[in-house]
DNA sequence: CTTGTACCCTGACCGC
DNA sequence: TGCGGTCAGGGTACAA
């Protein structure tokens, strides 16, 4: 589900909702969120805690807890954390995690359909270990035509599969990757090394463009995606061929195509994507 | 090293 | 209405 603008907003929503705040309570509702931690482990780690802030790497939301350690989550296809005031669970359908916030605080709640997610506390090694682990965040300065270039002539994987992968680029997903190819007007099929100087140059800000629209407008909800407090996003409105398979381009009135690359769909428009 | 595939799960949707 | 097949914003282990 979530990609970086998702992330993003779950991150600032979190953040506003309970950094300074202390963690009372830990429920761990399904083991298998914490794995390969023991509930019992994950919950000494964050308990009675006070959070910092909260904020975002990649797709990972992290937060940090007031004896440096982190509180760090991968939403992967359906995690959705809830805030709320104290108040009766309404159903307790797909929760994986509540989190008591002291006081009047409220109550963070973490959803997950799929159960593919998964959150765990980290001290400071551990969480220097799995940024290291990621690649360069788009929106960062150190995200420049150059680096991209670089990264993009030790490829010889599809341009969609490199954006894909998380040790090169971190945060681009599935739905960002394709719209970015589309705007910049390459064939999400050619290999990531035989993009020219000029294709790098319309990929480089195609990526930054269409990453922080999608943070302005919170996010795309495709199906399950929510911020923190229930709102869907809103650049699922401005999506040019995600999901289009069979209709009309908007930019030259071709057939938008599906192709699957790796096991996974890829959207173009097979007459102006080249 | 790099790349691709299978798999983890549930639910929505489509054709029969 | 039911049933089987396919697909979904991700990441990881493992094979080639």
């Amino acid at each position: 589900m979530p990609e970086l603008p998702e992330a993003e907003t779950i991150a600032r929503g979190l953040d506003a909702a309970i950094a300074g705040r202390r963690i009372e309570r830990i429920k761990i509702h399904r083991d298998e969120v914490v794995e390969p931690m023991s509930p019992a482990a994950f919950r000494r780690g964050l308990r009675g805690r006070r959070v910092l802030s909260v904020g975002r790497r990649a797709k990972w939301i992290a937060a940090l807890l007031d004896d440096g350690g982190r509180w760090v989550t991968q939403l992967r296809m359906t995690g959705r954390f809830t805030w709320a005031p104290p108040s009766p669970l309404r159903s307790e359908a797909h929760l994986s995690a509540s989190f008591v916030i002291e006081d009047d605080g409220g109550v963070i709640r973490f959803y997950d359909t799929r159960r593919f997610g998964r959150m765990w506390v980290l001290d400071e090694d551990e969480w220097a270990e799995l940024d290291a682990r990621l690649g360069v965040e788009p929106l960062s300065e150190r995200f420049t035509p150059r680096l991209l270039a670089d990264l993009l002539s030790n490829s010889r994987a599809p341009v969609r599969n490199f954006l894909l992968d998380q040790k090169r680029i971190a945060g681009v997903g599935n739905i960002y990757a394709v719209e970015a190819l589309f705007r910049a007007r390459i064939d999400p099929r050619r290999p990531a090394r035989c993009l020219d100087r000029n294709d790098v140059r319309r990929l480089h800000n195609a990526i930054r463009s269409v990453l922080s629209a999608a943070v302005d407008r919170r996010g795309t909800t495709f199906s399950d995606y929510r911020d923190v407090l229930g709102a869907g996003g809103g650049f699922q409105n401005a999506l040019k061929v995600y999901d289009s398979e069979g209709e009309e381009c908007l930019r030259c009135g071709g057939t938008i195509e599906r192709c699957v690359l790796a096991g996974r769909s890829a959207y173009f428009c097979p007459d102006c994507q080249r």
